[in-house]
DNA sequence: TTATCTGACTGATGTAAATCAGTTTCCCGA
DNA sequence: TCGGGAAACTGATTTACATCAGTCAGATAA
């Protein structure tokens, strides 16, 4: 049986008292393809870990309009903010493939961070690669007309950060669209253009970059 | 002569010898009104600690656009991601009044923040409301028209967090566009349209919000 | 097999808001 | 107090996208 302590690299230099405590107040569950970890606006009572699958991480903007934020993958925490004083999610996440979580109780976490600073240095530093993912996401929004949101969000959903694993497939033309923070129809469009261009291979859903110094700078010229 | 560890409250719990220890590698200086604190992209050394004043937070995007992030007020820090291995900023400051603010070696502070996690918890919880603050704006940036924005930035720069301060003095048409996220010239078109209804009152720059309730409908309703 | 449904896709249309091209007002220095 | 320069402001014009209104292809069920 696996356990999330031993498997993720942020426990590995615990004290066996530390886990105990970690231990203790956790509950290992899977989620399957679809369903939603948590939404928006509920109570957050736990800090997750991710522990395998991949998590589309999502901001709810108006009833049947989403705006995707980011993909969390093994060893990635969501619901963090919740140890500082948030009481309610503002995100919702939900699996895109099937998802082992860890669900550790706040408290917890909290005593866990205040016994070991150097622990706690490591979990937010690495935290803080959200707050860029953030700026990013703005930056795309704002200065970038579709082109160059599409080429941002075709970058990042094939970055080097899932090691190789081929994340198109779980996610719909929506869902791509979601990321760029495009009309879906316009996704589908400019996916067009950029396949006759030579800069992307369209196969069902599967997209596979060819040309990525082209994409990149289709990102920088907007 | 003020000194940033007396005053400011998140430091008030150290021990003699870690304020020390701050003092050693730190340098308080004025920045005026107009001045540049940081610019995105270039090497960040410090982190910077907002003793008194007004100081605006931008990303810069593209040549001649930039989208107004946060207004950073005495008591937060700046450029604290830098303590995470970011080697250079990610965002832009300008002073907006002149400025007192306290640079404090990057090595000093991880050290601190190592010895005393009660202190790391404390300032980490302070700045995860920018985290906060970023996904409003992404909120107000997508699912949102320009009534809804101009609305949402009145509201944000108008909220209880600056104590009863008038920001509005300090800001020009275009920095409130930039915090809405709007071009300059629909956001005094709309500040014109708001006064016609009763919502606001325009006198020269000042900016009296009269009917909050229905700016916050506003809001909602995009 | 056929029927049904959902997601992918396409072209035509509408529109919100940026841009442009001014005029007016304010402010500060000479 | 005059003059010049930058904001503030305004109306007309343009445009990049979203939206609409479909068709088509593949998957699932009946």
């Amino acid at each position: 049986m696996d356990n999330c302590e031993r498997m993720v690299a942020c426990f590995r230099d615990l004290k066996p008292e530390e886990l105990e405590l970690i231990s203790n107040g956790k509950t290992e569950l899977t989620y399957l393809a679809g369903e939603n970890l948590f939404k928006q606006g509920a109570f957050s009572t736990h800090v997750l870990l991710v522990m395998d699958g991949l998590v589309k991480v999502y901001l709810q903007t108006g009833r049947d309009k989403q705006l995707n934020l980011q993909l969390a993958k093994s060893g990635d925490f969501l619901a963090f903010s919740s140890l500082f004083g948030e009481t309610v999610h503002t995100t919702s996440a939900v699996a895109l493939t099937d998802t082992q979580v860890c669900m550790i109780d706040k408290e917890k976490m909290r005593t866990l961070l205040l016994g070991n600073a150097e622990f706690a240095m490591r979990i937010t530093s690495r935290n803080y690669r959200n707050e860029r993912q953030l700026l990013t996401v703005i930056g795309n929004m704002t200065y970038k007309q579709m082109r160059g949101k599409l080429a941002s969000a075709l970058l990042y959903l094939s970055s080097d950060d899932f090691l190789g694993q081929d994340i198109f497939v779980h996610l719909s033309r929506q869902d791509l669209a979601n990321f760029a923070s495009v009309a879906t129809e316009s996704a589908i469009k400019l996916l067009k253009e950029f396949e006759r261009d030579g800069i992307i291979a369209l196969e069902g859903k599967g997209i596979t970059i060819i040309n990525r110094a082209e994409l990149e700078k289709i990102e920088r010229l907007g």
